[in-house]
DNA sequence: TATTCTTTTGGCG
DNA sequence: CGCCAAAAGAATA
């Protein structure tokens, strides 16, 4: 799908327990954010609403808020805005395998996996909240890494010991 | 329409 | 516990 952006593309990019996070708005909506495992430098904006963003992202990693409100213009096929509707309705704290999501949704675990990885907004998706059936599964295409460690600090943010 | 992808699953060593 | 192969559905060209 698409890769990370580069730096300036962004419209703001903040450091979070997990890492950098590349945030990218659009007049008020939240099109994509990205995880900067690498090196990356903080960028301020003067946007109003992408400090609202930023500020719901700060709040749920102090563990102030765990929703999120915020108005997003994914750009994705029928079946992908149907899994990230679903991935939102799963309450805090709680997983998901792709097997029981498939089945709520009358598709396959693969196809899940198919969209989760082309999830645009991580995070505030959260796709970090589908597990495997017999393992904690992997994340952004690795089983292994940063990403997977981002995952595991996600779940324990929630309470979920894997 | 054919090809390639997938954060799977289940089984076996 | 770790590795391998199968199988289903969807995205992509």
């Amino acid at each position: 799908m698409k890769n990370t952006l580069s730096h300036h593309q962004y419209s703001a990019i903040i450091k979070t327990p997990i890492g950098g996070l590349g945030i990218l708005t659009e007049k008020n909506n939240l099109i994509r954010i990205d995880f900067l495992c690498n090196d990356f430098q903080p960028k301020i904006t003067k946007d109003l609403f992408c400090k609202q963003v930023i500020e719901q992202l700060r709040d749920y990693f102090s563990g102030k808020q765990n929703n999120f409100d915020l108005m997003m213009e994914t750009t994705g096929t029928p079946f992908q805005h149907r899994v990230w509707q679903a991935l939102q309705k799963i309450p805090f704290g709680k997983t998901l395998s792709y097997g029981e999501l498939a089945s709520k949704l009358n598709t396959s675990a693969r196809a899940i996996g198919n969209a989760c990885r082309a999830n645009p907004i991580p995070v505030i998706i959260p796709c970090h909240r589908i597990v495997g059936a017999n393992s904690m599964g992997g994340f952004a295409g690795a089983r292994k890494g940063e990403l997977c460690d981002m995952k595991q600090w996600l779940l324990q943010h929630e309470k979920i010991i894997y």
